[in-house]
DNA sequence: CAAACCGCAACTAGTTTGGTTGCAATTTGC
DNA sequence: GCAAATTGCAACCAAACTAGTTGCGGTTTG
C-alpha cells in the first residue's frame, strides 16, 4: 500500500463528525471506532483543523465538529489536508545532463504525473462527506428493515 | 513524495530503450543517465521483464531492449509493472463493528479510492513511450536549430 | 478542585527506500 | 580456452516514514 493511511482515517473521522453533527465527538470516541488511539486521531484532526475543515474545543465537554456543512467537504479536501507531497514520486535525484533522454525526461514526466494526479484528485473531489453519511444511513436503514 | 520513484526510473529506462532501439543498452549505460547504480537499474528492469515489457540478454554484448514497439507500451504499463499495491492506502486495520460509521466506511471508501486510482491509471495509460521519445527528439531538434 | 478534554514532544518497533557490495553464471572476442 | 563484459541474485546498510505509545502540561467546566 503506497501512501499513508491518513486519508482513510481523516475521511472516517469526518464521516463520523458528519453523522453526529448535532453534538461534538471526542478524539477517544473516534479512536474507538478506528480501533486506534486518541493521540493518533488528534494528530490527523489537527491537520484537518489547519485546513479549516474541523473545529476543536478544549477542556471538559470539549471535542471536535465540522467547520462547514458535510456537503461542502470533499474527499479531496480531506486528502489534501493530511497528505503531503505528490502521489507519484519523481526521480530520486536529477538525471544526467549528458544524456539526451536524461536531460529532458524530468520535465516531460512532470507533466504526465501531474495530470495523472489531477485526474485522481478530481475523482476524489466529486464525493462529499454528505454523500458518505447518506450512504451509511441508507445501509443502516436497509439492515433495520424486517425483511 | 508518496510512492517510490520506481515508476520514474522505469519510464526513464524505457524511454532510453525506445530512443536507441536499434541497439541494446546495458544497465550501466542506463544507470549513468540516472546518476544511479547498475544493480538498482537491473532490479527495476527485472520487474519490467517479468511484465514482458523488455528483454535481457546475458554475457558479453548483453543488455536490454524493448519487448514491443514503443507505441505499444504506456506509462501505465510501466507503473503497473514496478509498483505494488494500491496508491491510496486503506485503514491500517478494520474499524470497529460497534460503530455505525466504522462498520460501513471501509466498503464505501474502497469504491471511492478504487475509482480515484483508476482515473489516475487511465491518464497514465494515454501516454506511450513512443510519445516521450518523440518529444525528446523534438526538443533536441529545436535546440540544435541555429535560431 | 477534580474530571474530562485537547496539545504537543519524545520515543519505539517495524517497514520501505535508495543504494552498495560481493559473487556466481553466461556469453563472446581474441 | 581464457579474460572481459555482462546479467542475476542475495545480503547488507543508513535514512526516512508509519503507526502507535507515553508522559505531561494547559483548558474548561460540573
Amino acid at each position: 500500500m503506497g501512501l499513508s493511511s491518513r486519508s482513510a482515517v481523516a475521511i472516517h473521522a469526518l464521516t463520523m463528525l458528519g453523522r453526529w453533527k448535532e453534538r461534538s465527538l471526542t478524539s477517544a470516541e473516534i479512536a474507538a471506532s478506528l480501533e486506534s488511539n486518541p493521540v493518533l486521531v488528534r494528530r490527523i484532526l489537527g491537520s484537518l483543523r489547519d485546513a479549516d475543515l474541523v473545529l476543536s474545543t478544549e477542556g471538559r465537554n470539549g471535542g471536535w465538529s465540522l467547520a462547514r456543512a458535510p456537503r461542502e467537504i470533499t474527499l479531496y479536501d480531506a486528502f489534501a489536508a493530511v497528505e503531503a507531497g505528490p502521489v507519484l514520486s519523481r526521480h530520486p535525484h536529477p538525471p544526467s545532463g549528458e544524456c539526451e533522454v536524461g536531460r529532458n525526461i524530468q520535465a516531460l514526466l512532470e507533466v504526465e504525473f501531474r495530470d495523472a494526479e489531477r485526474a485522481m484528485e478530481a475523482r476524489l473531489g466529486r464525493t462529499t462527506i454528505a454523500h458518505l453519511v447518506q450512504r451509511v444511513l441508507d445501509i443502516e436503514r436497509d439492515l433495520a428493515l424486517p425483511r
